[in-house]
DNA sequence: TTGAAAGCGATACCAT
DNA sequence: ATGGTATCGCTTTCAA
């Protein structure tokens, strides 16, 4: 607990000025510093294991370089998560540091927790959401570089960039996958209907099926939730009592928990899959999709690239580094399909 | 973009001196400004919107007000995350704020880490570890207070504070709600053999049959991994081709995603949850344990509490509200047994 | 009751 | 080539 070494310190113990650690130390030794003194300033900051205030530095060169992430709800999703870490790793090796604060879904919180990192001088800020949605941009994002991931803003005349999934395609893509072995009696279930990005993977549903001029049957689309439970109630709903003739040959799940629920179901109604029922999910949630038995084909969500361009974009706004300052508000990053073991041709009758 | 109001323009919009600035807007305006002074610098600090640059308060106080948290894998778990919101609420109740360094299990990059939060004069710092574990120290950890969440000191003599779950009573618990309901061949599907979270569980699961006379079938006993497929198949291999007579009547596992291989197996098998088989689980993983279709029973994990109990010691440290500065160097938190439906009373045969 | 000045740690400019 | 000094924003002590 004794106290770090300064750069006076070093300085003493090299005997000579403060500045002539400053100088050595930041690489600008050479033509303004002795060789001879330079060798006994990194020594002596070797010895003293000296690194510098970040604090100081911070408020002598007005940059913390540290960036401010607002959190939706880190703290119960692997979601978010993911995408903070793919923010972070670009962060770091760029030299900066992230700050992150969690408004476990408060709103209201957003403001407050703002102010407290705009009074700490970060350089810049990221708003992070665990899914797709609109929201209201605070205010003080306004006043030093901001960027959005994973949400985009409400307003009429959007003021931030931001960095959302290609959801549409995505959900068109999975349907396609489906199509392509076969079905043509895809089922839905749909997650919940106020989400934009449960709105947008029907509508890549729907689109992959007008592409494909297959019909689709609207009584095979629910709007049912995300969980578990909500994907075994749908398939009970979709298969239970029905005669194999009528029964869907494949059920699409707007994530992988609902997925987990279909299979659920699926074994207990003595159902295989794929050799019955082909089960695609979507997200590929770690340790979930992967390891389910059988494993899921899934709709992987690019968290991770969404945190490292949305924080790529953020920092070269910062730096100046920004060569492509005409670039559009929008990046879109692709979702991927995984193809594991949960979906295959679909049966003959 | 424009900057952040000083404590000089406030002065200077109030017509008074720095110095008066600061004694009001810290309370110790009362005795030392005139009241007329002291409402035209509210007024003043209002109408500029302005708030002490944190980075400047750091610099003179000698304090940041800033806990760094070391943890082992956020990114990736909802578990970490827990134990880090609970510990944030702490922080931020008191006027702190957390910086998250994330080493994504590379325990290399600690020492690193390590000095950037030192070097940014944190106040005291935390490591975290997804599951419990003996960890090396980090060196720099010793040279500000800190404490050890979910793991703890591999070294002879333990020199930080740490705070665990109680896990050895957590499985005997666990066990003993299984034996109450009246099982008498229990399985376990026991995690990891190098994890110590399992080892405990495992001996909480023997202490719990010894107390109450009850022999245990070693070949009931897997240490099989931690995910869904492990569940499933190590239930196949206790259940499948087995006559009823032979089947144990519940299964324990050691976290909630083994609970729902064993309950996919079981539907597959055509068995009844839990008429025909109970399923314990361990954690109570959000969206896992409680969706499930039959929702787990299971033994949750007090993350958040971990979480804020080991700020709360931090704080107390760091603020010198240290009254028991003679406690233990272990804190352990009870876990919590969570009943829901996929257990119930033994099948008589 | 008020304001001037020192100091926290580092950097950059400007004399020497 | 080198060291003294102002500066970043704030708090605190001391003098007026």
């Amino acid at each position: 607990m004794n106290r770090k070494a300064t750069a006076l310190d070093v300085a003493k113990r090299a005997g000579v000025s403060r500045s002539a650690v400053s100088l050595v130390l930041n690489g600008r030794g050479d033509g303004n510093v002795a060789k001879e003194s330079q060798d006994r300033i990194r020594q002596a900051a070797e010895e003293l294991n000296y690194s510098p205030n970040a604090i100081a530095l911070s408020l002598r060169n007005q940059r913390s370089r540290v960036i401010g992430i607002l959190a939706d709800e880190v703290v119960v999703s692997p979601f978010d998560g993911n995408i903070i870490g793919g923010a972070d790793d670009v962060a770091r090796s760029r030299g900066f540091v992230t700050v992150v604060m969690d408004t476990e879904r408060d709103t209201a919180r957003d403001a407050s927790a703002i102010e407290t990192l705009l009074d700490r001088q970060v350089d810049g800020l990221m708003y992070v959401t665990v899914g797709l949605k609109p929201i209201d941009v605070p205010h003080g994002m306004l006043r030093v570089p901001s960027v959005l991931a994973n949400c985009y803003d409400n307003h009429a005349q959007p003021q931030l960039h931001h960095v959302i999934p290609d959801e549409l395609t995505g959900g068109r893509e999975a349907t396609e996958h489906l199509l392509a072995l076969g079905h043509r009696d895809i089922a839905l279930l749909g997650g919940s209907e106020d989400s934009p990005a449960a709105r947008l993977r029907v509508q890549g549903y729907r689109d992959a099926h007008a592409a494909a001029d297959a019909p689709i049957r609207e009584d095979r689309i629910f709007m049912a939730g995300w969980d578990i439970d909500a994907g075994y109630r749908g398939t009970m709903k979709l298969l239970d009592g029905v005669s194999p003739a009528d029964r869907p040959t494949a059920i699409m799940c707007a994530n992988d928990r609902l997925a987990v629920g279909v299979a659920l179901a699926a074994a207990r109604l003595g159902l295989s899959v794929p050799e019955d029922l082909s089960i695609m999910g979507y997200d590929d949630e770690n340790r979930i999709a992967d390891t389910m038995v059988p494993s899921l084909t899934t709709m992987a969500l690019p968290l991770r690239e969404i945190g490292r361009t949305a924080m790529t974009k953020l920092l070269d706004a910062i730096e100046g580094t920004d060569a492509g300052k005409g670039t559009t508000a929008e990046t879109m990053v692709p979702c991927r399909l995984v193809t594991r073991e949960s979906t295959g041709p679909a049966p003959t009758r």
